[in-house]
RNA sequence: GGAGAGGUGCCUGAGCGGUUGAAAGGGGCGGUCUCGAAAACCGUUGAGCUGGGUUUCCGGCUCCCAGGGUUCGAAUCCCUGCCUCUCCGCCA
């Protein structure tokens, strides 16, 4: 959400960049509205000063018994004035809010402007992609002749687009899952969070899911519960309606779940194999800051997300998003992109995303400065740290070996149970 | 699932329907005292919205879980919801 009082300033500005963002919105109608809720609140401070005057007098009156019926009766009708006048506002505001709540995030002045995805730039790119003597399979095709991805029984117990994992498959997700936890908590200085899986309205609506993004979400109807898409729904929500000390930031939490995603609307994208699914296994980067350092904090996220890549010995580059392209509450993003041989492609393993204060402002998440001013809003951000259903897409595929067994990366070792290699049962 | 209790400021905890934004204590901050510290004493200590002067300034309105209702007037009475706690049942 963003600041009327920055709406009122530059209303020309904020329409251009909302278009530039492709989700335009009707700045006028939000400037009338804002008037008329102002207007109106003055006719009725006006009013309840003046009720909360006579109103002593009356207790004054009556304390020394004599007759306030006139007076009352004169309270009576200004009472119902602003009664009318109460619901008015609150029509007002609601109205306003519903158009406020629609608007997106603008772009940082770092932001590349562009009309599409196609104009996202290429930011940097780590190793060269894997060469091989044969033609490298695919991860479905692989994960078939080791039998550690199972889609036909995820599809028989579920539905399509819930593989279940196997065997090696399933220690290795957990081997990612324990790595990317142990680097994120020991190295990188993030505190280990374990969220509840579902989430109520008002955390959705605060990370921006909500209200645009209702369908692509699991929706537990008889609780009012929704399946998290990210961990970034409850983790970012854990202070909502807080006030921090300046001296407790930056805030840095890093958290696994379980995300769950019903892709409603991408049918015939990405259908095969374990790239689109509806639930995946993801840890999640958290930040809140002060607004002076955020931009910074955004390049250690980055740096942060792209040790994990490094480590894993994986092929990548690093886009950074054009405004086109960019969600509805980023300012800037960068997206990490694994390359995978089997697929001939770059897949999205993580975003990393500076929110600055527009998540902050519709969670209520500020923070009290250190020479004891006014509570101001904190920066929010975050980014996975990893994702790994696609990372152990890119992993498969890039360690893959002639006679169609899998490498296992050193770095995973620990967790592997002295596997180093995944071969054909 | 059944039966109770309760939700007040950073915390504990008062609050006959009418100067209660809110007693008291604690904590925090500032000061006095001290070489310094402790103790003691004094002072101070919420947020949002909206005006005016327009750097530190001065007003008004709102907020005692949330949303409705009663009333000239509600933290205080009534209804609904949410949350917390205790007991019973069930259960990983």
């Amino acid at each position: 959400m963003l600041d009327m009082q920055r709406i009122r300033d530059n209303p020309e500005f904020i329409k251009k960049a909302s278009e530039n963002k492709k989700s335009p919105v009707d700045i006028d109608t939000i400037i009338n509205l804002d008037n008329r809720r102002r207007d109106t609140i003055k006719e009725v401070e006006r009013l309840k000063n003046l009720r909360n005057t006579r109103s002593q007098e009356i207790a004054v009156l009556r304390k020394e018994k004599k007759d306030a019926t006139k007076v009352i009766a004169e309270m009576k009708e200004v009472s119902d004035r602003i009664k009318d006048l109460d619901g008015q506002q609150k029509e007002i505001e609601e109205t306003l809010h519903e158009h406020l709540i629609r608007v997106p995030n603008i772009a940082h002045e770092s932001t590349p402007h562009g009309e599409s995805e196609k104009d996202n730039v290429v930011t940097a790119t780590w190793e060269k992609p894997p060469s091989f003597d044969f033609k490298p399979k695919d991860h479905i095709e692989l994960g078939i002749i080791l039998d550690i991805i199972d889609f036909p029984r995820g599809a028989k117990i579920a539905g399509a687009g819930f593989p279940v994992l196997k065997n090696e498959g399933a220690r290795l997700e957990r081997a990612l899952i324990n790595f990317f936890l142990e680097t994120h908590t020991r190295r990188h200085g993030y505190r280990e969070i374990f969220p509840p899986f579902l989430v109520n309205r008002a955390s959705l609506f605060g990370t921006g899911q909500l209200p645009k993004s209702e369908e692509q979400m699991y929706f537990i109807g008889e609780d009012g519960l929704f399946c998290i898409p990210t961990a970034e729904v409850p983790v970012t929500n854990l202070h909502r309606d807080e006030i921090l000390d300046q001296a407790q930031l930056p805030i840095k939490y890093c958290a696994y779940s379980a995300c769950f995603r019903r892709e409603a609307g991408s049918y015939g994208r990405d259908t095969k194999g374990y790239l689109r699914v509806h639930q995946f296994n993801k840890v999640e980067l958290v930040k809140m800051v002060l607004p002076s350092t955020s931009y910074d904090e955004l390049e250690l996220l980055r740096i942060d997300a792209e040790f994990i890549l490094k480590a894993l010995g994986l092929h990548y580059r690093v886009l950074t998003l054009c405004d086109a392209d960019l969600s509805f509450a980023a300012a800037k993003c960068y997206d990490l992109e694994a390359w995978a041989p089997g697929e001939g492609s770059y897949l999205e393993v993580s975003s990393c995303s500076n929110f600055e204060d527009f998540q902050a402002r519709r969670m209520n998440i500020r923070y009290r400065p250190a020479n004891g001013d006014k509570p101001r809003f904190v920066h929010t951000l975050n980014g996975s740290g990893l994702a790994t259903a696609r990372i152990l897409v890119a992993l498969l595929e890039t360690y893959q070996t002639a006679n169609g067994t899998v490498h296992v990366p050193e770095v995973l070792h620990p967790w592997m149970q002295g596997l180093t290699e995944i071969g054909p049962r």
